[in-house]
DNA sequence: TTTAGCACTCATATTCCTCGAGTGCTAAAG
DNA sequence: CTTTAGCACTCGAGGAATATGAGTGCTAAA
């Protein structure tokens, strides 16, 4: 059943003024708000009836009333204004990303902090991983007699080093025959199938040769594995103190443990709907146990070769959805912008 | 004036109750934890003598003392045992260091954990930097028609890459030719002086040949700025909010804003001195203001190349240095024995 | 020099009370 | 049937008054 327009005024006005206050709403209150010319006794009986429906909640008899988990989430779905950023905000974004296209790494941890300063929320991000990454190929650089370079490129065109110390030394048609059996037997693998290539070849091949093979491939592995990972950073936590619901420390200790990576709880973008490009969790509707009583705005951005990134912004229920997803989007979209569709096909990708 | 033994004994029990209690200590309290067979009164009369001295404060006329920051001082600089460390702490201190000698910023990240999750502080590491940092050799290699990797190795034997892209293509002699340039004219430069090189170039080098010539020689300079900059990290900061003295949140909030790299005050380990592997600052001796109320113990440790590195615990004055110095020592002897001296001359040096 | 005794101080906890915002219900008005 | 004024009731927040007790400093005797 469709709520009546009044309702929705109601229920508007309720949220609003308890996201800004934070302290539950009275009829008197509303009344003066949501513009409706009623009187407060009315506007308590419509109260009393979304109390029913299970849209507000009531801390206790003589006390106004606070929006339920589904309240928030009618709010979100329908009765919320897009907020518009000023231009010194998009200013601060701008500035924030086009620093001079570095690494995403390094880009996505200033525009975090970013986000977060605009937004007095903590923000996380987590670049996606791709299901499988292979190598695309193998350089050797000899530097001196007692060691080389190994140069790894990924298929996602990643680049990553090491310098690798051959205590005998090495000689440089030795290293050319090391780098051919490298890019033949080694080129395409997963990291799975590139362990037991080197375990097969290991019976069929002199010590001292596979050793030196090996010292390549268990990098290689390294950086496939390292790449096949998924990174989650936050910024800002400590804005989670400004809110008071976090200003009883029980409140705010977990959930910062959780955000500081200190426990080893799963990371939250498991349930991300990749669907929408904005995921909105309101409180119990997240499934980790830190967040029972916090919202979660996401949003996912493209970043070429099919992987995909999540950003969020992590707050109490009684956040300030319209500000945040005002503000997510924009960076989102600004991120897939700049990582994404506008490079075409084999990107430019810097080594960190 | 020399403490009589007596007043040192009365001093060093107030100092490690209070550590362990965060509450005013009593006269009762002293007489039975000091293990002098003497009155109350008598306490009484010794601790009146150390306020007088300096060593002692009371919060108001009937309470207990607390030790002012001179008695912390003298606590740790003569009163204070060496704790051992259990098994089980050595145990996890070996295991997150040997991570298979993986690169050092990452071996640090997980040092700093547990670290911090043994003394329940906050800890920070940071690498010092080295005051000049050159570029040793430039090697580019091809990859496919429009791209090279350029491969900068640095005097520290750090060794980073990048993806080039050329949309007009490249030939092969093309790219030796540049190679060429770079190795005679860019080795051996700071950054400052290959920015000066590159400007002298500009006016009577071919605009094309320049260009190519400027994206790897700028890229250089960022290798050698990012060496050059000193990384703080820190590794748990919720530590700090299961300490009395930061349940208040107006105490809480700027530290960890501090900690967190969320306003950008000077980083701390300023103030280090070298000479003394282990540095102690208790509350007002910090400089920073964020500080004022919060003891930090600094270790510093050598990492090859006469580059040191400094790990840290920040926690309140009423902090537990005798626990937290065993460990951070332990520590840092570890971290030395590892990336210093161990590996002679010119180190391995992993690529992140 | 040490100690017992005692009056005094003062932060904390407890109790009790008031205040008032907000509610639900009822009955009258539209 | 809907809206509104009126009113009694609820219940948490805040404040004053009070009790508690740990701890102190001082004095006088051992």
């Amino acid at each position: 059943m469709a709520l009546s327009d009044r309702k929705k005024r109601i229920l508007r006005a309720i949220v609003e003024t308890y996201i800004a206050t934070a302290e539950p709403v009275g009829s008197k209150a509303v009344a003066q708000l949501a513009g409706l010319d009623v009187s407060t006794a009315t506007i308590r009986n419509e109260m009393a009836d979304l109390t029913e429906l299970g849209y507000l909640e009531q801390p206790h008899t003589s006390a106004g009333r606070i929006p339920s988990a589904a309240g928030y989430r009618l709010y979100v779905n329908e009765l919320m204004d897009r907020q518009q950023l000023t231009i010194q905000e998009t200013q601060r974004i701008n500035d924030a990303l086009n620093l001079k296209m570095e690494e995403l790494d390094r880009c996505l941890d200033r525009a975090s902090k970013v986000l977060s300063q605009i937004s007095d929320y903590p923000v996380f991000t987590m670049a996606a991983a791709r299901e499988k990454v292979t190598v695309k190929r193998f350089d050797l650089l000899m530097v001196e007699d007692n060691a080389f370079i190994a140069v790894v490129m990924t298929d996602t065109s990643v680049v990553k080093n090491k310098l690798i110390h051959i205590p005998g030394g090495l000689s440089d048609p030795q290293l050319q025959m090391l780098s051919a059996v490298l890019n033949s037997s080694f080129v395409g693998l997963s990291r799975e199938e590139m362990g037991e290539a080197l375990d097969k070849m290991e019976t069929r091949t002199a010590p001292g040769a596979f050793d030196l093979i090996a010292m390549v491939v268990e990098f290689a592995m390294e950086v496939l594995a390292d790449q096949g990972q998924q990174k989650f950073r936050t910024a800002g936590i400590t804005h989670l103190l400004e809110h008071p619901e976090y200003r009883s420390l029980d409140k705010a200790k977990p959930l910062m443990a959780y955000l500081s990576e200190e426990n080893d709880a799963p990371r939250l973008p498991a349930t991300l709907d990749t669907s929408k490009n904005m995921n909105i969790l309101i409180g119990p509707e997240n499934v980790n146990d830190a967040l029972k009583d916090t919202s979660v705005v996401m949003a996912s951005y493209d970043i070429g070769d099919n992987m995909r990134g999540v950003i969020g912004v992590v707050g109490p229920t009684r956040m300030d959805y319209s500000k945040v997803t005002a503000r997510l989007s924009y960076f989102a979209d600004s991120l897939t912008r700049m990582f994404g569709k506008e490079l075409p096909s084999p990107e430019e990708s810097t080594e960190e």
